[in-house]
DNA sequence: TGGTCTTTGTGAATGCGTACTCAATCACTA
DNA sequence: TAGTGATTGAGTACGCATTCACAAAGACCA
């Protein structure tokens, strides 16, 4: 199985294996079973062992899988061992929130470089990131960018896309209720938080 | 094919069409074929009229899909007819952010309370709620509140959603980076940030 | 060192969702 | 009122993902 294709479902299912491992190894535990980690995530064994053997063997029959030595696994499959590093565009509410988000450096990675419009936000330091003017967002062109947070509004998304895909950002989370057109080699994950919301409803008990 | 099982990859879609319909209603177009439909959500003719015919017959041959009536009917689909009134917990960026999104109020929702626990901002109105004590979330149950958004820290997110379903809450989005134990009738839709922007390095292209 | 127990890894079967295709349907026109 | 053109609705086939079940493999103990 070593060598198919992954299923997108699998790399879905990977982000997730990574916090509950993270959340094992706080706890101080060095190996844990399919069983048990099924258990943790809600999820079944069978789909753990064959999402992880996708990628080759990483358990040892009888004991079970190595946690600190599997999160690094994962982290290598996505890439997050690089540390990669994410532009994010956008001060507003939103913005603030992703920044302060303790997620990020768990994984492994780091925004270094935040852009607005605001005159009065430009020049401000959110953590140890100066906010830079969001008009030279073309600056970010030698700074080995590779991924893009989008959160404008949503008529100023394409351009702000467009601009970062120039500047070599080949990843884009867009928190913008838009539809981004982008080259071929570009991947754009679009987050809506309100169409969540919506598919909610659906399953509440009456529906009158 | 009207009384069968609805796929939840259809669920999932419809918020999206509706947030298309939204559009071209406001472009004045009356009605639109599943082809032209399609072409702005970047989906592909059959899966639309697919997922439509689930839900009974929308569309008339020839002509299309009339613009306002398919809005109204997937809105009643979705039960966002009756405008569901949600409680939101957790003022913070986030929170704050969510209230400012425009979109709620566009697909017939309403968030109705807030609550927090820090007390400069409890007694603050937001745009014309007030903010409670987030204490007092026990006295929700009387106001047939249906949908809770859960924007605390993890650790409190638990409990939180622990008395939002005794108040009779029945469906929660939660953006605590926490797994929720909640009762078989209750619906929980956790989106994580950080999880998504993992899932995006994958998809780039030099994995050095 | 041999046996037992536990747990992995994966081939096979099942089930679900998507894509295709075409007949039925409706509007429009003369 | 009959013919034409466009478009829907759904039956069918395909492909992907999940679930199952079991053989292979390592750890532990006597």
């Amino acid at each position: 199985m070593r060598y198919h294709k992954i299923p997108d479902e699998t790399i879905k299912r990977l982000p997730r294996y990574m916090r509950a491992l993270l959340l094992l190894i706080k706890e101080g535990r060095e190996t844990v079973s399919s069983g048990k980690f099924a258990e943790l995530l809600r999820a079944n064994p069978p789909q753990i062992r064959k999402d992880l053997s996708y990628f080759g063997a990483f358990g040892t029959p009888g004991v079970g899988y190595d946690t600190k030595r599997l999160f690094g696994q994962i982290q290598a499959i996505l890439g997050l061992d690089s540390t990669p590093k994410a532009a994010l565009v956008g001060l507003g509410n939103l913005g603030t929130a992703l920044l302060k988000y303790p997620g990020f450096k768990a994984y492994g990675m780091h925004i270094t470089a935040i852009f607005d419009s605001n005159p009065e936000k430009i020049g401000e330091t959110v953590g140890d990131i100066k906010v830079e003017n969001v008009l030279e967002l073309s600056t970010l062109k030698g700074r080995n960018m590779s991924l893009g947070i989008i959160t404008v509004p949503a008529p100023a998304a394409q351009e702000i896309a467009d601009q970062l895909i120039a500047a070599g950002v080949n990843g884009i989370l867009n928190f913008a209720p838009y539809y981004l057109k982008v080259p071929e080699h570009v991947k754009v994950i679009t987050i809506d938080i309100a169409m969540e919301l919506a598919r909610l409803t659906y399953y509440l008990p009456t529906k009158t």
